[in-house]
DNA sequence: TATAATTTCCCACTTTCTCCCACGAACGAC
DNA sequence: GTCGTTCGTGGGAGAAAGTGGGAAATTATA
């Protein structure tokens, strides 16, 4: 299995369709894929398989009656759209969704080994830029893991 | 297994490739390397057995659902792509990361160990007159462990 | 029903990447 | 020093990737 990694930088066209980067379709050539809001302000592309792990891991960890469970569920499960790659290997980007991300023209996408994120590029610097100095510390912190 | 250490000087060509130094190929020779942000401003480039050591402890620590690890793994995890060695001993350098370490003409490449490092020349310089003082400290500390 | 707006499919252009070969400098052996 | 090899650097041709736009199809709107 591949790696699936990678950070690229392409733009969303006026009919809002982003290419995903050759390096990240992988093995991942045909299907749909679920596109859903992120935790930060990004939005997350799942292969199938590992959508329906993460949606059944959330539906069967929560219940109607609770309310943080009912939120989790209105925030990822309920935005997810699915969404193909077209001969050009692009997908076309839900306008909510782009709304969500805040997309303008020039868009970051992560390759995050088992999913992809999107960002807008400028929201991604200024997300990097605030937590640069967490990730330092977070360096540090696994400073006994390393070689 | 060899040291694996040394620093040199090589040009980064318009293409964006860099001969990897021959002394660094060592045992190396074959097969696909990772390259990936460092956490300061260069590149780490690591061979397959030490990046899949590295990427496996990363990815145990870390959870969609927690903030701390999704930062780590958009700085180290995402950024990483795999490269090659050509028939001249080259990798290409993705433009994504030849901006994050600010890669221009002159490069430093440096041995260290079980890893790569990756430096524009003159980011490295400036590095080193930075942290000069801070090297000497920390030289004192080490001074039990001396010959 | 007719018209407008949006989406989908397809084609074409431009840029970038990849593979291959070649030149010249540095190094080592003799 | 001379010869041969290795090493770093550059460039050309072909392929692939990213981007934009037109036309058909679909949906919405009046």
């Amino acid at each position: 299995m591949e790696p699936l990694t990678g950070e690229f930088r392409n733009t969303l066209d006026e009919k809002g369709r982003l290419s995903v980067p050759a390096k990240l379709r992988g093995e991942l050539e045909v299907g749909t894929f679920t596109l859903t809001q992120g935790v930060d302000k990004c939005l997350w592309l799942f292969p199938p398989a590992e959508w329906k792990n993460l949606s059944e891991k959330l539906m069967s960890e929560t219940s109607l009656f609770h309310a943080r469970a009912r939120l989790i569920q209105r925030r990822i499960l309920a935005p997810s759209q699915e969404v193909e790659l077209d001969k050009a290997g692009r997908i076309a980007i839900p306008q909510s969704l782009r709304e969500y991300a805040g997309l303008s023209k020039d868009c970051v996408i992560l390759g995050i080994s088992k999913y992809v994120e999107i960002w807008d590029a400028e929201a991604y610097r200024q997300y990097l830029a605030e937590h640069e100095s967490e990730f330092l510390e977070a360096a540090e912190e696994l400073g006994e893991l390393t070689l």
